[in-house]
DNA sequence: GTAATAGTGTCTGTGAGACACTATTCC
DNA sequence: GGAATAGTGTCTCACAGACACTATTAC
């Protein structure tokens, strides 16, 4: 921004014109297991193949903006109760064969939603598997569906999103983003379970969890939502930083 | 990116132009300050303030290649031993009042170069304290010089470079970016010092790094750079994470 | 000698993980 | 009763921080 040839101002001709656009890693945990929110491709390039959703930056819109419109756009609800965050951004000059396109990713963690998505949208966006998506982060799971191939760049993207999830989880009360207001141990548990891809002893998660001054403060209530003992109902406390961090097993 | 008003390609309509440029926070530690390679702005606005050096990202380059050009250019040396990453962007929508930028930062992490720039251009970068720019980010260091301030956002992006390499250094040896290619452990001490704003033990610190498995491998000489007992000598090792990592003090 | 830096040893508190055990529900 | 989930107690090992002590240089 410092080196322009023009000193008295910027010339168009300076700056070679970009398209600008936001692409959406939505994630959230459904059946234990941690989904991503796809669209399929109705078109060339890439048709038939699943991608991340996303649209075009507008041209009076921060990005921030243009990523939270997106998000409730292929979701089809207006106030979401979600974490939303800048991922990172991508700018190979071949990602997109058709054009030069810079995208800036966004993550966003979710609650188990209902549906999907109830808007109209031309394409659906639906809850996949990441495991389906991207076989590599959990080891163990079976080979990928054809039909799971990510378009353009969008693997790296997903790939990058689930990663930054996983740090998260250590050091912040994010796991907690992907659970309803009021949650128990146990559900706050297999989202660590889910994101992570591995198995937490129940007895230590318990003692941990609880212990960390200011994560989660009890409200009083029982419940009985997975059968057996019923289990103590929490809700998020105000800490942003976890302290001892809850950390992955090695 | 799959929303486009005209499904069959892109209409030039459909996204606005954007210019897109790369903003550099460059690290280093000179005499046991970290400090941050700034430009002088000869022009309004923000005339006479301190700017982050940065370019526009050119047709058919890459962010990456844009930014390890841009890094080159400004500090005047073609082979730099210095660790670039990306870092964020910033797209608000009013960030520069001349015209809608977004900016993709990148970070990096050099040691300490004899000359901080002996190319020829225009807006010759200086070494500056960190301290003396963004005060707050080193409690009980004095007050922000006037010349000092920043222009644009560039306060912010420099903050989150400041903070993004003070994480880094807990769980990856990014430290030794930051030292020649050897290094006794004291020097790596002053780096962790230096950027985290503490002192350390420096009993403590030389059982805990040189415990770490392959985080610094010894080379076998002795030197005796700072007066007093010579010290061994180190190159760093492979690892790309420290196990356990080299937690900040609370 | 003193000052300065390098490096080792030892103690103490905290926390992670393994796992025995009890508690409360549904079937 | 048995299966399932919730929750507590206890042990052991690893590591962070405090700090006494020795080692090797320059002056």
């Amino acid at each position: 921004m410092a080196k322009s040839q023009s000193p008295e101002g910027y010339d168009p001709r300076d700056w070679p014109p970009f398209a600008v656009t936001v692409d959406l890693v939505v994630l959230t945990v459904r059946d234990s297991a941690l989904s991503a929110l796809v669209v399929r491709r109705g078109e060339p390039p890439f048709e038939g193949c699943a991608a991340l959703p996303g649209g075009f930056v507008r041209e009076a819109e921060s990005l921030d903006r243009a990523a939270s419109r997106e998000l409730a756009e292929e979701t089809g609800l207006a106030r979401l109760p979600v974490h939303l965050e800048q991922l990172a951004t991508y700018g190979a000059v071949d990602r997109d064969p058709r054009m030069r396109v810079i995208s800036v990713a966004y993550l966003a963690l979710a609650p188990d939603l209902p549906s999907p998505r109830a808007g109209g949208d031309a394409a659906a966006a639906a809850w996949t598997p990441v495991a389906a998506l991207l076989p590599a982060l959990f080891p163990g799971s079976p080979a990928a569906a054809a039909d799971a191939t990510l378009a353009f760049d969008h693997a790296k993207i997903l790939a990058d999103g689930v990663e930054r999830a996983r740090a998260k989880l250590e050091y912040s009360p994010l796991a907690a983003a992907f659970c309803p207001p009021q949650f128990t141990v146990g559900e706050l548990r297999r989202v660590y379970e889910a994101v992570w891809g591995v198995t937490l002893d129940p007895r230590n998660f318990h003692r941990k969890v609880t212990g960390t001054q200011g994560f989660l403060i009890p409200v009083g209530d029982t419940t009985a939502r997975q059968g057996g003992r019923p289990a103590q109902l929490f809700r998020l406390g105000d800490v942003t930083l976890l302290n001892p961090p809850m950390l992955r097993p090695a």
